[in-house]
This record gives structure tokens, sequence and C-alpha cells, in this order.
DNA sequence: CTAAATTTTGTACCTTTTGTAACCATAGAG
DNA sequence: CTCTATGGTTACAAAAGGTACAAAATTTAG
């Protein structure tokens, strides 16, 4: 079955929610649309697209949908994670506890500052670049976070493809040109304060 | 006449690619669409809902469209912003040199933290954030970056709004409860990541 | 210089995707 | 047993993207 890629993220958030419930055993779609501000009938089908979780009459038993939830979204494993970038971004990255929490293991730091090679960040050292190809081949890491800046960061996508890369966490602001099989998504700081800037300036006409 | 939300970044991006163009004066939608990888009639339908930019049989004139687009975004003038929460990801958000070029002049920043207030960070004073009220109102700011923890979010972000901020960039997990005409975009490194897990799971499949 | 051919925009129409609302069946309470 | 609450399903509506073509500008040919 087709499922709507918008729902993904909504999975997220459901997941997110029920981590946060205290107390409670059974919910409804009723109270998942209240705490999560999408409708009701978008929460059930939503998770009707995975299964028959619920229980007419009764709601979803919040244990096992989350355990769902987490098969769902594939975070019942951990992933290893390699982030290219050690900077200002990168670093921050880095020391955000919340991957660490979620399952997302950041194992390798690739740079190519040569002041910043062989030092420790986080506790995890900071490779040359250039073992890159090496290292994702070794270890079948299938998963990076690229916080680089504008300039380099097509070719170390370029690179990380090469390198068996499938997904990628891109926070540069260019749209990379990367083969179908491969996933990016872009996180693009500027094309958000856009975003908000457009909505303020219209806001008055 | 209504426009498609998804339309406001994709301006973002044509945008951003004229900027990168050199030596160029008029630029097709074709050219457009290699260049962002949107389709070329997509390209043309974005720019129409804003006004009639091109001329049939040539394209568009590039500093024409350069200076429209940045009306249409409303980075023609520069906007002040506040940021609250100096921790690891504040930090490196200031640090970033791509706001100030884009015209987001970050003129505020708060926390909570007795330890950084008063202190100067890339060369602005961390304010105490009890003195946000005050000085937002003072100044008029209408936009703010949130980057505090998860448990202060929501509170901060009440506070923002009683303060008179209009649009705000939060980068807290949380989908905060803000009153209709308050635009938030939330950006949340743990979604993203989930939404990397699941294609990477399914992938297999 | 004129007219035909070519290029390219802007828009009307169609298709696909996504979201909303109504309906039905079932579990549980009284 | 009856009634209410609730999930799952189906039908409908709205949003977004893709296709195709007329109109306009430019280029080419004669």
């Amino acid at each position: 079955m087709k499922i709507p890629s918008p729902s993904i993220p909504r999975i997220s958030l459901y997941y997110r929610v029920l981590l946060s419930l205290k107390d409670k055993d059974i919910i409804s779609s009723q109270e998942l649309s209240e705490l999560t501000g999408c409708s009701a009938a978008q929460v059930r089908k939503d998770l009707a697209y995975f299964g028959q979780f619920g229980r007419p009459g009764s709601g979803y038993n919040v244990e096992v949908l989350k355990t769902e939830l987490k098969n769902i979204l594939g975070i019942d494993k951990d992933w290893d994670v390699a982030l290219i970038g050690a900077g200002n971004l990168g670093s921050a990255l880095l020391a955000y506890k919340g991957f660490r929490g979620q399952g997302f293991n950041i194992k390798y730091v690739f740079d190519n500052d040569r002041k910043k090679i062989g030092k420790l960040k986080q506790g995890i050292k900071v490779r040359d670049i250039l073992e890159l190809k090496k290292a994702t081949k070794q270890i079948g890491i299938n998963l990076a976070v690229v916080a680089v800046p504008q300039e380099a960061a097509q070719e170390v996508i370029d690179e990380l493809v090469l390198s068996g890369i499938k997904a990628i966490l891109n926070f540069a602001p260019i749209r990379p040109r990367v083969s179908e099989d491969i996933k990016v998504l872009n996180i693009d700081l500027s094309t958000e304060l856009e975003r908000l800037s457009y909505f303020l300036q219209r806001r008055k006409v």
C-alpha cells in the first residue's frame, strides 16, 4: 500500500507525545488529536496504514502503540551515524543529547581541517575526511549528517554516496544531486527564515 | 489569489540559484529547472503567482528577477531577530554567517543561565530572559529563533508571543501551541532522523 | 525588410496526492 | 440487552503538481 509521505513525520509526532504520557494505559484518537493538533480522523488513518492497533470502544494501548511506532519508524534498533563537518554546527549537533537518546549514535566525525583532525570532540576522534570512503565501507554505516560549508557540500555528498551511504541529513544550503535510491533531507536555515519573512511581510496586506 | 505554501521555499531556492549565477543576463525556466531540480512548468507557475516577470521567447532577466524575488520573500529589507538560548545550538546559530548575509540580524540574545548572562557572544551581550518582554516591546522585533531545551520551550514561546513576536523558528522538539496569527516553523532533528530511519528500514522490503 | 520558424512564457485543464467527513461495526458499561 | 464510545473504512473535497497549448517575443530565411 502507498503511504502518504506526510504521515511519517506525524507518526514521529504521535510517538513523541506518547513518550511524554505518564500514568496512562489507553489513549483515544480524540486525545491524541488534542495533544498533537492533527485531526482525530487523521490520527486513525495514519495508524491504520500500518495495522490495526486500536480496539473499538476503548482506544489504543499506550505501551503497545509505542512499540509499534518504534518498529514503524525503524528506531527499535540503533543506527550508527557519520557526521561530516566539525565546525560550529557540527559541534552543536554532536553535543545534542537527543540523538543518542533516540538510538542515533554518532560514531564517526570527519573534517578536512588539519587543526581538528586527531582531536577529540565529545569523546569522539575527528578523522580526516580522506578516510571517509574506507571507514564507511568497513563499518557499513548508511546514515550521515552533513554540516559542512556550502562550497564543500556537493563534493562531500558525492563521496558519501560512493561510500555506500543511503540516507543523508543535509544542513548545507544546496539541493544536492544524488541518484534515485539515495534519500536526502535538507534543512536549510535561510530558507526557513525566508518563509517567516514572507509571512511577516504578507501579514499586514 | 491563494498561493500554494510549497511555492515559498521553492522561491527561496530559485533566489539562491540566481545569486550563484555569474555572467548571465537572461535565464529561462528550462535552465532554472535544471539548476533547481524543479520542473520548468513548476518554475513558471511559481513565478506567475506573483506577477509577469518573464518575456516569451527570451526568458527572465536575472537582475530583475532577483529584485522581484527579494521583494516577494521580504528580504529586500533587514529583519532584526531575537535568539533565545545561548547553549550549543544557539551559539552555533549565532556564529552562522548566513544569517547576516541574508539580512537577518541577530540583535538580541537571551538566556536564563546566570553564568552566561552579561557575557558577550559573537559580540552580542547575552541578556537575562526576564528582560525579554520589555526588550521586544521597546524595539519592535517580530522574529525570534528558539533554541532552548524541550522543557523550557513552550514557556519561552508563550512569553515571546506576549512580547509581540509574530514569527518563530523553533528548534525544540515540541509542537508549540500558539494563537492563529502567529507563524511557527519547527525544525525537529529527531523527526528528520526518524524519517531517514523509516526510509532505511523500508528500503530492503 | 518581411515572413516564417523557433523559442519561451503564462494559463487553462487534467491527474495525483493529501486531508476531511460521514458511516459502520465492535467492544465495553450499565 | 441496550446504549455509548471508539476504531477502521469508504466516499468526498481540497490542494498541489503535471500537461498542453495559445500568445508573444526572438531568430532565421529569403
